[in-house]
DNA sequence: CTAATTACTTGCATAATGCAATTAATTAGA
DNA sequence: TCTAATTAATTGCATTATGCAAGTAATTAG
């Protein structure tokens, strides 16, 4: 049986640098954490702060600070829970949403090229694999808490 | 066809954690930057500083800082070039390769636990398919840089 | 033999991180 | 019902990571 861990270490890297790359648009500058963070605000249906902090594994404090700043760029948007008081229901705005779509869209161009150098065949077998390997994960004890 | 986004957007969150988990060993705790140069180091020979600061894609004033804080921690040793002054040959200590081999093996552990969820047809396609990744990304022209 | 280049280091200035402590709202228990 | 415990989120540190600009020392080019 292979290294795996060489395998690992190699694609890991390689898709931090796949991140790096892929978050300034036009005038807006995103780290990589923060186009986690839209990415998750888009999925999510009236999320809550919690709610999107689990999701990407981020401390709660941390997660706050970088909230602020997507506020003060006018990415997102805090509305108290008329429910619950202590809750803040986060929101992208229409410039977040924007952002969050283009990258998205500018993410898959980048996957597509990646994948333009296989066949169809493994094309398939690749993006069937990527999927049991994230069930895998979610399955597995070691790692991977944040579900989904 | 999928969204690949959606994929990789999630097996990068769940690689970050793996990758966060699996460094502390005993009293030595590293993290994941860290752990990734003393893999390079370990894997090359008679590596240089910029050798390893290409290999894994980080500014070199940044890595210069990072292996002055592995020396602190007499995990890696730095030795001129007898060749050329300025350069630093890079080298792990006794310390430092059994920091890297206990992570290297955690690391094994971990994935080994993965891929316990999945049946043998399953581990090979994966495997497979992350070389195949790997090769694609290395193809590619709008990632990636750091070759091999 | 001087000028340009290269390998690496340091000086900022900024951003990210997370623990401890705080505030405000909600829920539980006597 | 009223106080105590819990929860959601924010702030105060203190630490670490990051990277550009500038510097030093060694090497190479012309």
């Amino acid at each position: 049986m292979e290294n795996k861990r060489e395998l690992f270490q190699v694609l890991t890297r390689r898709f931090g640098l796949l991140n790096k790359n892929c978050c300034s648009i036009g005038a807006v500058d995103i780290s990589s954490v923060q186009s986690h963070i839209l990415y998750e605000i888009d999925k999510q249906t009236s999320p809550s702060m919690q709610q999107i902090a689990e999701a990407i594994a981020m401390d709660i404090t941390t997660f706050s600070r970088q909230i602020q700043t997507l506020i003060k760029m006018e990415l997102v948007k805090k509305t108290p829970s008329s429910a619950d008081k202590r809750v803040s229901i986060l929101s992208l705005t229409v410039q977040g949403k924007f952002v969050a779509t283009t990258i998205d869209e500018s993410m898959n161009a980048y996957l597509e090229e990646v994948f333009s150098h296989m066949n169809e065949f493994e094309r398939e077998t690749v993006i069937r694999s990527i999927k049991l390997l994230n069930q895998a994960m979610s399955k597995s004890s070691v790692c991977c808490t944040p579900l989904l």
